[in-house]
DNA sequence: AACCAGGTGGAGC
DNA sequence: GCTCCACATGGT
C-alpha cells in the first residue's frame, strides 16, 4: 500500500491493506455509515472523514485533517510485514484472503471507553444508534454533525439521558465511571509502562471487565498484546480451534501465548471473519 | 416466543 | 479466587 497527503485530504494507492468496508463495519468503531453514492463516512473524536473509490485499487479520503487520518488509519504502520507473519497459520490465511482490507484503528481513548461500556452484551447495530443519539445531543455541533461529547461534556449526561438513548442497565454503570473519570486517570493510562497496569486501572471502572478492558487497550491504548474474548472469538476458539477451556480470561491468556504480540490484529481479523455473513450497512 | 448481541456486577461459596 | 444469575433493549 502507499499513500500521499495531499491538501483535501489522502490519496490510498495499491490498497491491498485498506479497505472503508473491512475497517469501519469489522466493530471497532460505532460512528460511521455508507453513503447512497456508495463512498463511506466516519467521525472519530471531533474529526470527520470520507472515503471514496476512485479504482479497482485506489481511495480518495476526504478531510479536513489529513494528519489525523493518516494516525487513525494506522498508515503508519506496515500491514504487509504483519499478514506476512501471519501467514503461517491456515486459519489466518482464510481470515485474511477474507479481511485483509481491516486496519486496526487509533481511536481516541475516552470514546473508546465510552463505547465499548456500552457495547456490553450488546450488539453493533444498537451501539450505533445509541453513541449517536449521545453525540447529538451533548457533543459540539460541527460543520460535518456533532463531536463527541468531551469529559465535561459526559459529566453533564443524566442517568435518565443515558436510558433514553437506549443504553438499559449500562446507563448506571456509565454515570458512575464518567463520575470518577478525571483528565489525571486518563493521562495515566496511557503513561502505564506495560499492558496489565493499564488493564488492572480499566477494571477499577464499573462496567468495565476482561473482555472491555482488553478492547479498551486494544482500540484506545494501541496494546497488540490483548485479545478480547466476546461470543464470537469464542465461536472461533470452540470452533476453528477445537478449544475446550470455557473461562473467557483463560482463553484470551492461551490466545496471547499462541498470538503473542500479534494478537490484537490476529483477534480483529478473526472477529470479522466469523462475521462475514452478518452485514451492518 | 425464546434466543441473541463485541459481558458485567453482585451474591454466595 | 470461583461459578451462577439478573440485567435493558431491539431484532430475528
Amino acid at each position: 500500500m502507499q499513500y500521499t497527503i495531499v491538501d483535501d485530504g489522502i490519496l490510498v494507492l495499491d490498497a491491498d491493506t485498506f479497505d472503508p468496508r473491512d475497517t469501519l463495519t469489522s466493530g471497532q468503531c460505532f460512528r460511521f455509515g455508507q453513503n447512497p453514492d456508495g463512498s463511506w463516512w466516519v467521525c472519530a473524536s471531533d474529526q470527520y472523514a470520507q472515503i471514496v473509490q476512485k479504482s479497482n485499487n485506489s481511495y480518495k479520503i476526504l478531510t479536513k485533517n489529513p494528519k489525523f487520518f493518516e494516525k487513525y488509519f494506522d498508515f503508519l504502520t506496515n500491514y504487509d510485514i504483519i499478514i506476512d507473519r501471519l501467514g503461517k497459520y491456515e486459519l489466518m490465511r482464510l481470515a485474511l484472503e477474507y479481511g485483509k482490507g481491516v486496519r486496526l484503528l487509533r481511536q481516541d481513548l475516552l470514546e473508546v471507553l465510552i463505547c465499548f461500556i456500552i457495547s456490553a452484551n450488546n450488539n453493533i447495530n444498537r451501539i450505533r444508534k445509541t453513541v449517536s443519539a449521545i453525540c447529538q445531543n451533548f457533543g459540539t455541533k460541527t460543520d460535518f454533525g456533532f463531536a463527541f461529547p468531551t469529559l465535561q461534556q459526559l459529566k453533564n449526561i443524566k442517568l435518565s439521558d443515558f436510558v433514553k438513548f437506549g443504553c438499559g442497565y449500562r446507563a448506571d454503570y456509565l454515570v458512575d465511571t464518567i463520575y470518577k473519570l478525571t483528565p489525571e486517570f486518563l493521562a495515566n493510562l496511557t503513561q502505564c509502562a506495560d499492558t496489565q497496569t493499564a488493564r488492572d486501572m480499566l477494571l477499577t471502572l464499573k462496567g468495565v471487565g476482561a473482555k472491555v478492558a482488553d478492547c479498551i487497550l486494544l482500540f484506545g491504548l494501541g496494546r497488540y498484546d490483548v485479545f478480547p474474548v466476546d461470543t464470537w472469538i469464542y465461536k472461533v476458539y470452540t470452533e476453528h480451534f477445537g478449544g475446550k477451556e470455557t473461562n473467557r480470561k483463560k482463553i484470551a491468556k492461551w490466545f496471547v501465548q499462541t498470538f503473542g504480540n500479534d494478537s490484537g490484529y490476529c483477534q480483529q481479523y478473526l472477529f470479522y471473519y466469523k462475521r462475514k455473513d452478518i452485514h451492518l450497512v
